[in-house]
DNA sequence: TGTACATCAGTGAACGCGCGTTCACTGATGTAC
DNA sequence: TGTACATCAGTGAACGCGCGTTCACTGATGTAC
């Protein structure tokens, strides 16, 4: 018996005496906890329980918990970036189809993805100690920059509002509709129609406000 | 030496052997290390020693430590529920001016009470279970809706829309600025401009969006 | 292809520490008479 | 007004536990030749 298994890789659950992908497999541990009890509710000696490993081995990787936190925010942003850039879709068919969906796609990000949600905007990380966190965060923050220039570069007329004072408005009443009614724990609110409904409403009405849309006649 | 301290009461920090404001003082302790280290930076044995008494203390006034934050919580809806009728002062002297003020109320509260702000909207507690916390929040944004109703009312012509939903979106939006951009810690994010002053235009933009409001002709 | 060696990524035992919680207790307060 | 007693709100010692962190170590991998 001398650990035969520890000589197999990538069996189904068999480990050798390297486990390879401990750092991809901290992050989902984190990802794991978070979800289930928040992301305050887990120890750095829980993340290595979960992957199965000792617990002075996530030392190797990071050099504490909140930089294991950190990390986790970081890769969230990036997922966050990708989710709004393919809603986006560069403005296809039209900007403000486009521009609705990525409304809904900032929804839909908070509440499938709690565990990354509250990482990156619960988890209390000083972002100005963290360039690489920034950068991720102001990339992510971007898609919707640049999808405001488009929708204010498209607009009929002379009506040319600043589009970084639109992108800003239209992400606070985004995060505020996720925090409050679309997060994906017991901390929701109730609300008496859809988050959804309730975010393209909002930015309907602030687009009509701006004069860069126009309700239906016949409605 | 019969501790004879024990036997004043009142006096600049003199204690008798019953401390007489312990419930208070955990209160003001959890805000204290709240603003200092996070709504999860202490514990309950902190918040003892904060209050420099023993351990066991705490005891006798909540069951655990979620039970003082919530309680935290809840007194924090009660204050940012007074300081938003305070702002609003029953639309005085017209609807709109009250209406920003109760805007600028909401970032005020978040910026100076950081501690009440992120006990009330980022400490994890589930509202659904516990009624008075619920009450004491639903309160809260019924100053908004209030309000709503009262702009509403005053529009001109025949335009009405729900007030339900205009409150839910103003709320939802200066729940997201205050949120980004004008929490009273580190990870309160950048912007090129006051979070008052965004809240105001975006109050603006959604209110004219509305048909509630008209921007002066000479801008 | 084989061998020696450096490096890497893990182990597991150990430590000091502070937390949450309990317990029997005790000083202070309030009240009945 | 005084006294006896019940109740209340604290004490402080104790416990088991898990965390964060370190350490010398060791198995596995990569590379030079």
């Amino acid at each position: 018996m001398i650990h035969m298994s520890w000589h197999k890789r990538g069996g189904r659950g068999e480990r050798s005496y390297h486990h390879g992908n401990l750092k991809e497999d901290l992050v989902r541990a984190a990802l794991e906890l978070i979800a289930e009890k928040g992301p305050f509710g887990f120890t750095f000696a829980d993340a290595a329980r979960w992957a199965g490993v000792s617990p002075a081995a996530p030392y190797r990787h990071y050099s504490d918990r909140d930089a294991l936190m950190a990390d986790v925010a970081k890769r969230g942003f990036e997922l966050f970036e990708q989710a709004l850039l393919r809603a986006w879709d560069d403005g296809r068919p039209d900007p403000l189809t486009a521009f609705e969906r990525l409304g809904s796609a900032y929804l839909e990000f908070a509440r499938k993805e709690p565990a990354y949600y509250s990482a990156m905007f619960e988890a209390g990380i000083p972002i100005g100690a963290n360039p690489e966190l920034r950068q991720a965060g102001d990339r992510a923050f971007n898609v919707l920059r640049v999808a405001a220039e488009k929708i204010v570069a498209a607009a009929p007329g002379g009506k040319k509002p600043p589009a970084l004072m639109l992108a800003l408005h239209i992400w606070a009443l985004s995060h505020g509709v996720a925090s409050l009614f679309a997060r994906g724990d017991d901390a929701r609110r109730a609300l008496p129609m859809s988050p959804e409904e309730l975010l393209e409403a909002g930015v309907l009405v602030y687009l009509e406000g701006l004069g860069l849309w126009k309700p239906e006649k016949s409605r």
